[in-house]
DNA sequence: ATTATATCGATATAAAAATATCTAATAAGG
DNA sequence: CCTTATTAGATATTTTTATATCGATATAAT
């Protein structure tokens, strides 16, 4: 596939943003502007109309776009139409938040097997999925298709599971775990930053 | 305070992945260099020199930095050597992930107190903190001076979440519900865009 | 002692992103 | 019908971020 316009990581977090806002206020007017999503999220406005272009593009002078088709547009660019089937390895107390985030399905995401060490754990069920032994990840995956790994198990354990996981034919791997990844070329990483996040929020608090 | 010198969230990302790299090697060499860990993280060397500029200033021409004393500096850029107390509204999964992750108190982060208005689970203590009805989150937040508020709660309380934690002093808001919030001026928020992630992750496997 | 090399830190350039400005279109109000 | 206001979309400017280049310095090798 051809690389495309590489649409930046914040260009994504403001389409989401978008997104939760067109849900929120449901019953509101069958229209809306790029300029007044930019003012309700305080977003300049030519951004927020060149991400729409880059994402619609039935915007109309004059009355903006209209909301059914702007929100389809949104879930349609963000993926959340072709669900994709994953792995999660580690079944702790976030990998079982994940289990359970309904949001995912909504997002696209299926989590189709689970995994993990504790035999305490193996054999049960979590929302419909079964938990199996972390040794079989790599053979599973392989059977099943899965091209995107979650990673929540403890730093320790990240690498190797992030090694069993691409053996097994991920190409896409969302690491959880505070634990830098040496992934071979062509797999993809995305770390969630938990404490990224927790910095930035507390630098910001340090303000006052 | 001063405003300081506005450091990017990217850069805050970039940080904490050199110290999950500092920790990861633990028995290595005394000293590392910017060069290094520039090839070893696949980062631009000069971006990680300006970073670590920014954070220590200890760097030595021809050995770079002692490896314990750039930890300590990191760690204490990111604020993990001054615990803040925080409070979470909602301990479903999400919550009871949040409650239990340990790393969090390396960060420099403790969770005092819970938050949920299933009854249920009022009244129950998960890792040493015990859950409290919603409705007393304005009142003991006031009482405990907390200034940071967790919302793990289904979208459609997020609002309300938000509005009790504000109106008990927090004064930043790290925001798990995809529901975009609207805060009184001074409050800041992170928002843990999940979605966002996800999205970016599915676009890259697209490719191929 | 001298030379080569690795490194930091500063400065300069390039690339990317955000913001401002401008134009055309079109709906709404008189 | 005409004017006004609002909007998308294009283009230009500014700001921010990343990358490249250079000089100084200290360590290691010869």
């Amino acid at each position: 596939m051809v690389p495309g316009p590489a649409i930046s990581l914040r260009a994504y977090q403001r389409i989401t943003r978008y997104l939760n806002f067109l849900n929120q206020a449901e019953g509101g007017d069958k229209h809306i502007s790029a300029t007044r999503i930019a003012h309700a999220l305080k977003i300049n406005d030519v951004v927020v109309r060149k991400d729409l272009a880059a994402v619609s593009g039935n915007g109309k002078t004059k009355v903006g776009y209209a909301r059914t088709e702007l929100t389809r547009d949104i879930e349609r660019f963000l993926g959340y139409d072709r669900p994709a089937d994953s792995a999660l390895a580690g079944v702790g107390r976030l990998g079982q938040a994940l289990l359970s985030y309904e949001n995912f399905k909504k997002y696209g995401l299926n989590i189709t097997a689970a995994f993990d060490t504790a035999p305490e754990l193996v054999g049960r069920e979590i929302n419909g999925v079964k938990i199996l032994d972390a040794s079989k990840i790599t053979d599973l995956c392989r059977r099943l298709h899965i091209k995107i790994g979650i990673i929540a198990v403890p730093a320790s354990a990240a690498q190797a599971a992030a090694n069993a996981l691409v053996e097994g034919g991920a190409r896409a791997i969302w690491n959880f775990a505070p634990r830098e990844l040496s992934l071979p070329e062509g797999v993809s990483v995305k770390h969630e930053d938990m404490a990224a996040s927790l910095a930035v929020l507390t630098k910001q608090l340090e303000r006052f």
